[in-house]
DNA sequence: ATGCCGTGGAAACCACGA
């Protein structure tokens, strides 16, 4: 099962080039952040229409989430992350998909930092590493795949001295991120590439793409019962170079 | 160090992103 992550930055504006991704890449399971885009104006047929049914959360303007699946169905199992009843953003939708399941996250961005964005950021952030405990107390394999807006090791940064204040790479937000990692979640895309410099986001500006400068943030965190099943994974690059794309690239895993 | 680009929504600018 081909399972993959794409952070869309707007579902309409960018439809022409997530369906080609589709046809081209042709994953099993597809979660998608970013949808910018209210529950009503989800592009709902043209998705069906290229094979894929879909679960969504919509919101006016910002975030939004979903889950595409090519064969199987898809058994939605939450919408929103549980634990703060006044947080209305779009950013967790789950559901089981041919006996896994699939959390799709946005997790906030947090800047400024410091500041109430960044409070926001490591609130979500402990709300989401409580519910990814409760989730690994069934059997069901289970993966946790989206944009974390976090570079979790210096690695991960083309200029980690640039980014030491930034709320993707702050010492608080690597703990977070450290912290999840240690409930016994595997960070599919490292694992696979242990010593290699991987990217999954570029800036629009000073040519980010064309000098390499990039950033890894989105992932894919595995269940200890899962682990064993990844077989492959990778970015589809070549996707940020195409015309009026997406800054991010669609990640994907391969699981038994 | 920076929002230089890009999207969406409302209003010909603003919020937001990483």
């Amino acid at each position: 099962m081909k399972i993959a992550t794409y952070n869309v930055n707007g579902v309409n504006g960018r439809l022409p080039v997530l369906l080609r991704w589709l046809e081209e890449s042709a994953p099993d399971v597809v979660c998608l952040q970013e949808l910018k885009a209210p529950q009503e104006k989800f592009p709902e047929q043209a998705i069906k229409d290229a094979g894929y049914q879909s679960i969504w959360h919509g919101q006016k303007s910002w975030n939004g989430v979903a889950i595409l699946s090519r064969n199987e169905d898809i058994k939605e199992s939450r919408r929103g992350l549980p634990g703060d009843p006044e947080d209305l953003h779009s950013r967790y939708i789950e559901a089981i998909v041919n006996g896994v399941l699939i959390g799709c996250l946005y997790l906030p961005n947090g800047n400024p930092a410091p500041g109430p964005k960044f409070g926001y950021k490591l609130q979500w952030f402990d709300r989401f590493t409580a519910h990814a405990a409760q989730l690994l107390s069934h059997d069901i394999p289970v993966v946790l795949c989206g944009d974390y807006n976090v570079m979790p090791t210096e690695q991960d940064v083309y200029k980690p001295e640039r980014w030491v204040n930034d709320a993707l790479f702050r010492p608080e937000t690597r703990a977070a991120f450290h912290n999840l990692l240690a409930q016994g979640w595997t960070d599919a895309i490292r694992k696979l590439y242990p010593t290699e410099t991987i990217y999954t986001f570029y800036d629009y500006f000073r040519n980010a793409y064309g000098r390499d400068a990039g950033l890894r943030i989105d992932h894919f965190l595995l269940s200890p019962n899962l682990k064993d099943r990844l077989t492959g994974g990778g970015v589809d690059r070549d996707v940020r170079g195409w015309e009026k794309t997406s800054d991010h690239c669609p990640v994907w895993i391969e699981v038994i």
